[in-house]
DNA sequence: TTCAAATTGGACCGAATTGGTTCTATTTGT
DNA sequence: ACAAATAGAACCAATTCGGTCCAATTTGAA
């Protein structure tokens, strides 16, 4: 059912969470009982985000991990990429699988790299920054369209 | 890494054949060899199709699978939805999950319907008939942005 | 200088999901 | 009556995933 994985989705928590905490540095003790991630887990994201270039550490006592850019300007595509690695939705268009042995029938493969795209696309429209305004009260900051929180769509299940 | 599931993406190949072949009805073993899908698993996929209503069935002798609708009115996503269920990139937005404790820190929650809804429609902005047009030659038929088949973004493996 | 608080990196494990197969029943044309 | 199909379900191996644990390193402070 087309999921993320806990480990992005635990990622974007996370991000969400420091961008919204007023500290400029969060130890990974904190940010796992903020958001409820068991802290090991959380340690686990934080160290490949550190090594992704979205975090910055500080090691030894009252160290603790920084947010490297404004928070508005890191997308939820990027953070899922840096826990996931590249958002391709299928196999075919894995690097290096170029033997697909289908390959007269694969006007596909191109029809494929439109629906990548717009997933990238979709994931990378919404900031961090976007993810860590508070909704309930609906204050949207830098939106524009504000049709989205409103809408809670079906979500068809099935057909 | 964010990946359709090898049942889905084989709907898809299998639904585009479909689109694109001039026959009405197919047989499995038929789709089977045009797609290079394994028997077995077309068949379980052609089922559940059947189920969800996207396909008909005439059973026995000269039996087969038949399209209920114009390709070009079935999207991308009802496929992906038939053969996974509901599109819902995370546990926190499935049904019955209202207990996710962290309740206080969950705008998030109705940041994540954004994001569900943004790949949902990017996915329902695709239709299987779009998939079935041969790209090769370059004719995209009723799509108006022309810059997705030439662009093909870096992918940002990680950072 | 020594200790404690942090991050780092990696190995590791159980469990769930996935990709795939197989078998039996049923339907239908010839 | 037989063969060609679909229907439906159980089943299995293997990978992946969520999660934990441990040893090493860095650094501030007593």
């Amino acid at each position: 059912m087309i999921r993320l994985s806990k480990l992005a989705d635990y990622g974007i928590v996370i991000m969400t969470h420091m961008a919204r905490g007023r500290a400029r540095q969060h130890a990974t003790h904190d940010i796992a009982e903020a958001t409820q991630v068991p802290a090991a887990m959380a340690s686990k994201i934080l160290k490949t985000l550190v090594r992704t270039g979205l975090l910055a550490s500080n090691r030894g006592a009252n160290g603790g991990y920084v947010m490297t850019r404004d928070p508005a300007m890191i997308t939820v595509a990027e953070v899922v990429e840096a826990l996931e690695g590249p958002i391709a939705l299928t196999s075919c268009t894995e690097e290096g699988e170029t033997d697909c042995g289908i390959e007269q029938l694969c006007p596909t493969r191109t029809n494929w790299q439109r629906i990548n795209d717009a997933i990238r696309t979709a994931l990378a429209e919404i900031s961090i920054g976007e993810m860590a305004t508070a909704i309930p009260s609906a204050f949207m900051v830098e939106d524009d369209n504000s049709d989205h929180q409103v809408s809670r769509p079906p979500m068809a299940k099935l057909a």
